[in-house]
DNA sequence: CTCCAGGGGC
DNA sequence: GCCCCTGGAG
């Protein structure tokens, strides 16, 4: 082990529990979440894999409502369950082969029962380490943390970890609570998924890792799946209409909580950072749309800049 | 030959 | 995210 250790705060268990805690008193209700078959998980993940979760919930109890254990999609036409998959847009078929054929695996060699650790799940056609883990953990309790995209960027920006796998992989074990990856793994994905999204709702979502958070304290909310360039037009013209719709929701806000609402690629230093910013608000001010305010609350010469929609 | 990282395709 | 193929390393 070498100083990545030192990526995670000491006070770990306070972080753990801020989480689940946060996790535990609301997060959003999918269907999948409040079953432990393994059969259940592991369609959920399949289909999951490049679909929106919205548009999943729909096809996972459709699915299950006809296949409803692994054994009745075991014993199933391969063709009528890619024809189910094309007829619910759930993109490549090739993901209804490998779970055909997983569904097969698991009754013919597996004597119907779904192994319980990632290593076994793995030997399940379609079902790689990511899938495996995320079946372990969500039926059996039995995982390691997740890693993917979410979670990296995440970890990115709360704990300042370097853009690595190995490193991800590092504090991602670390923080997670040993033999609490359901509750655990479901917590952090919830926190990617509603709080620390591309563009970061800390306050929105009432993030339970504010007071450690890297990113949080610096404004800096840049991460690896974050695009540097906005893929469309990041004209001024689009960039001061964000600013007031974003106004127009928050109220009030001081520069380094306002420029990453506005471009997911603020960083404060940055070329797109708070002088970008201030120029852009002023240019507002000028127009009469936007009030800008200086102030010193703390008296230490740290002007601090918040903005409002004029009245 | 086996292992594995990297890239493309689905 | 997973599979498969390739190509280099041992």
């Amino acid at each position: 082990m070498s100083e990545l250790a030192g990526e995670v705060p000491d006070d770990v268990e306070a972080v753990r529990d801020a989480l689940i805690e946060w996790y535990e008193d609301d997060h959003r209700e999918f269907p999948w979440r409040v079953t432990e078959d393994p059969y259940e998980i592991l369609v959920s993940e399949v289909m999951s894999q490049q679909t929106q979760l919205g548009r999943v919930v729909e096809a996972w109890n459709d699915f299950l409502e006809r296949w409803p254990t692994a054994a009745d999609l075991a014993e199933a036409d391969r063709a009528d369950v890619v024809g189910f998959w094309t007829s619910h847009s759930l993109g490549y078929n090739n993901r209804a082969k490998y779970l055909h054929e997983a569904a097969r695996q698991v009754t013919e060699e597996y004597d119907g029962e779904f192994p319980d650790t990632p290593d076994e799940l793995q030997e399940l056609m379609g079902v790689g380490p990511y899938t495996a883990n995320a079946v372990a953990s969500f039926a059996f309790n039995n995982g390691d943390a997740v890693v993917d995209t979410n979670v990296k960027r995440v970890l990115y920006r709360a704990f300042d970890v370097p853009d690595d796998d190995a490193a991800f992989e590092q504090v991602a074990q670390a923080l997670m609570p040993a033999g609490e990856s359901r509750v655990w793994n479901n917590a952090v994905m919830e926190l990617g998924g509603v709080a620390c999204e591309k563009t970061p709702a800390c306050d929105g979502a009432q993030c339970p890792w504010r007071e450690w958070c890297h990113a949080y304290e610096t404004g800096d909310f840049t991460a690896p799946d974050v695009p540097t360039q906005p893929s469309f037009e990041g004209s001024r013209r689009q960039m001061r209409g964000k600013v007031v719709s974003v106004l127009k929701e928050y109220d009030k806000q001081a520069l380094d909580d306002l420029g990453p609402r506005i471009r997911v690629d603020y960083a404060p230093d940055g070329e797109y950072g708070r002088e970008w910013l201030r120029g852009l608000l002023s240019d507002l001010s000028d127009d009469g749309l936007v009030d800008v305010e200086e102030r010193d609350s703390e008296g230490d010469g740290e002007g601090e800049v918040v903005a409002r929609l004029r009245r």
